[in-house]
DNA sequence: GGCGAATGTTTAAAATCAGTGAGTTTTCCC
DNA sequence: GGGAAAACTCACTGATTTTAAACATTCGCC
């Protein structure tokens, strides 16, 4: 039997710790003392313990190593979860590397550019599954002010049920001016339809979006589109093409608070060699 | 102006979220309703939030973005966080890596062998520096129990102050059998020195030690040692030539607790194929 | 116009994970 | 008796999430 800083010693492992695992549960000392509350260790323990240093090292929280400590547990069981922990680290693998190029580029532009730029201001996020109401047409960009204009009529006064205003826009190649365009509001709840030039559907979810939100003047057309379709070929992203690109308007209504747009652009995962 | 859920909406940012920035500091509400104390944000704010999500993207903490957003902060300073970023995440893959190769080497000897090993059981750790009183001698490993013998004779009776224990061996090529040994007990202070056979000394720090702990019988000397080397051998790990190998021995004086031995070989970083 | 129900919003506190750190009191051992 | 070592508690980490209780609003319904 050996006193906790013994144990400590032998098995470099703190006191604290030591502790903490007894209240986890995890190891309890193999006596007590009734009168002190002194902990006193077995030899056998070290063997315990330095089962879970390696579960530990290995990634496993300790409620998994405590599940990995029963005698009880099935070899059945123990390769689920180092699969499930392989499948884990790989996708953390994965996101550490994502994140090293992101910030390598990042670093490539300041030391070239010297100054961090707006376009760098390029964001990929999901976006989930959203219900809309809009109708489509044909057009180009000058035209979308009155398109919305024309959607706030046909919708009618409920405005407090949606927000926000988007235009998705599919590429037509013919004309480099003229678009396919779809001017949406979004929903948050059902809608009762008063035309049948509206239609109310979802939009799918989109996995992966690369975004970019730019202050627009009103009537000036943005360039943040083309800003942001720039920058995903600089940066060798491929653009999903069956799915149409988004620009959602977001404005203070009441105020001189200014209009932004965010433009999404549905991209596919391409790992680019740095 | 935006109240909370629309700006959630908006930002696809969670209300708590947004609550948490505010109290963080990072993101305050551009105005507070005195009565209601109602949040409203403005339409700016999205741009401040993206980029904040854009640097907790890139890995950065809170603590840290706050600084990135301050106005005044200097391109150095920029790099500079950039930099150590970069860094650490490249520390992180080299780790997650190594727990990924682990796994992965478990779970191909799961599937081989079926079981789990007690070789498995083999752990990578750094013993710090320590003072030990010693005497060096030769023999066989069947000596190493009157070896002991003696160094407890010769250090007398302080028992309490020294624990654990060990022997190093310097592996003697010509004759298999027999080793240079050195028996040592751990020193927690300093001790008087009786004899001018025993020395006291520093043993130095190693950053990497594979290490496996196994019962032994009194009397029988045990296998950890080939088994270690086995394994090291299997997994393509260097050994450290300049440093002994450790055997450090636990045993539970009083009580019918049995010995343990720690063999603890100093190893160095080999990154080896998968 | 009033009622209840269902949301929506606020605040604050506590849980998460695996400990670390500081500070105080009790016990051990010589 | 004195100093080391043990115990204990409380606070803190990071970035939220969860929970609970208290108000506010909006809806249909009568």
């Amino acid at each position: 039997m050996f006193k906790i800083s013994e144990f400590s010693r032998l098995s470099r492992v703190s006191l604290k710790t030591l502790r903490y695992y007894d209240d986890f549960g995890i190891l309890k000392p193999a006596k007590i003392d009734k009168e002190t509350g002194y902990r006193y260790y077995s030899a056998d323990q070290l063997l315990t313990l330095n089962r879970i240093l390696m579960y530990k090292d290995l990634g496993f929280t300790l409620q998994h190593i405590q599940q990995l400590l029963r005698e009880d547990i099935s070899m059945e069981s123990v390769r689920g979860m180092l699969q499930r922990k392989e499948n884990e680290i790989q996708q953390r693998l994965e996101e550490e590397r994502e994140r090293l190029s992101k910030i390598q580029d990042r670093l490539l532009l300041l030391k070239r550019e010297g100054r961090v730029e707006k376009e760098q201001e390029v964001f990929m996020k999901s976006v989930e599954a959203q219900k809309i109401i809009s109708f489509c047409s044909h057009g180009t960009v000058e035209e979308i002010p009155e398109l919305f204009h024309k959607l706030e009529q046909l919708v009618g006064k409920q405005k407090r049920q949606l927000l926000p205003q988007m235009v998705m826009w599919k590429e037509s190649e013919s004309n480099e001016a003229e678009f396919e365009l779809e001017v949406a509001y979004s929903l948050k709840q059902e809608i009762a339809i008063s035309s049948d030039i509206l239609n109310v559907r979802m939009l799918p979810e989109e996995p992966m979006m690369a975004t970019l939100l730019q202050r627009v003047d009103p009537f000036v057309p943005s360039t943040a589109c083309i800003d942001l379709a720039k920058w995903l070929e600089d940066n060798h992203y491929r653009i999903k093409k069956d799915q149409p690109g988004r620009e959602v308007y977001v404005q203070s209504l009441e105020e001189n608070g200014g209009t932004y747009v965010e433009v999404q652009i549905p991209i596919e995962a391409v790992r680019r060699g740095s």
